[in-house]
DNA sequence: ATGGACGTTCAGCTGCTGTTCAGCTCACAG
DNA sequence: CTGTGAGCTGAACAGCAGCTGAACGTCCAT
């Protein structure tokens, strides 16, 4: 999963972020309204968080742009204090949720999950490949009939993987679909998380379901 | 991938130009407008990085050129300094993106490769050849019935020949198509590449798909 | 404070793959 | 028929992409 945070205020970016994070999300941060349109039309988020107040260009209008544009990705949009916008304002201009601050995580991570979900454009429902079976709702991962513990960030792998089955994904469009946009570390950690998941999803039953094509990328099959 | 840069001051366009190689795309370099648009016009690029102040042609001009060409490669323009140059003018002779000088080499490839995957979208689509089956997004390839496992280069060979099929491909544009333009090493690499090929797609099958055609180059044929 | 789970980094290893090279074949011109 | 150069071919080699186990640091629950 893949969420945009539009947010001036550096502390709760990054609090938010790191939460997010720990979830296994990735998560990309804009400081300002001109940032987030931007980040919003060239990337493909399964959420939007907009705070109402920035710089530049405040959510209301970005999020009508995105609607005029034609973007349908849900938005959730953060107000500052209780009352100070009006919530049906929000939800005119095309928001999809909206959260007074303060907010707790919990229910942050919660109104995200339900928004990704409810999406009906993207694929929120289980995905089979072969006989791996894949709840990206519950987070749950089955070989067969033998459940499989994931990680968060291995399940991120995973859930990338299963959405393109067949395809080569190039270690790059890994790392940028499943980690930050603007990770700065070693590509390598592809490799360890590939490494992690053929231990438990294909050592075990002796598969081999994720094959490496040398100099392209992976590839998950049903074999 | 495979980018063209055309900007004059020499120092930009090295830093550029090793930064983008780091990254595996392949980067041609033009120093001025009329390089440029020659250099444009004769291949093929993924994005094209336009300075705009150039001698011989600015970049408005060229690229204005370019669109009334009927070529919609992907442009990034770049300008000298903030507000020296209107954005909107530089959007408007069909330039697909900005950016001001001075600016980081993350943003850059970030936009480059926003850029690229936006018009990639058009060309996944599997080839046919005779019975040779050749599917770019899964990096796999068949003829007949039976896969056959091919190396990432041998691949990209084989993908230029296919997607130009019954052409006559000369050894200079398979070199500039599948190499990098200003490789260094002898062409000899692509009669050797040739070779696999044939040792792999032809000869275990009795066929001769791959024609030379002396003194111009090769040909794939659905034979 | 302690211990464990998790994400990330690192260094060494392996075999494949891209490239070079030298000698060969063969088509074509004279 | 013969010379020439374009193209063919197998082998050799160096580099690096990918694999792997382990170590490290951080966060969290106990």
């Amino acid at each position: 999963m893949r969420v945009l945070i539009v947010e001036d205020d550096a502390k709760v970016a990054a609090a938010v972020g790191r939460g997010l994070r720990a979830e296994g999300i990735a998560v990309d941060v804009a400081r300002d309204g001109i940032d987030g349109a931007w980040m919003a039309t060239e990337n493909d988020y399964d959420v939007i968080v907009l705070d109402v107040m920035l710089p530049g260009k405040n959510g209301y209008v970005l999020c009508a742009e995105l609607r005029a544009a034609g973007d349908w990705t849900p938005v959730l949009m953060l107000t500052a204090k209780d009352g100070e916008l009006d919530e049906a304002e929000g939800l005119d201009t095309g928001a999809d949720d909206y959260l007074t601050k303060p907010f707790s995580f919990v229910v942050l991570i919660a109104r995200i999950r339900a928004l990704a979900r409810r999406s009906s454009r993207r694929v929120p429902a289980p995905v089979d490949v072969g006989d791996l079976h894949v709840d990206p709702v519950r987070r749950r991962c089955w070989r067969g009939n033998s459940e499989i513990t994931l990680t968060a960030r291995e399940f991120a792998v995973l859930e990338y993987l299963v959405r393109h089955a067949g395809q080569v994904i190039p270690k790059r469009e890994l790392l940028g679909g499943v980690w930050d946009d603007d990770f700065a570390g070693d590509a390598n950690i592809v490799e360890v998380y590939i490494r992690h998941l053929r231990r438990k999803i294909d050592e075990p039953f002796g598969r081999r379901s994720i094959e490496t094509v040398r100099g392209a990328g992976y590839r998950l099959s049903p074999a």
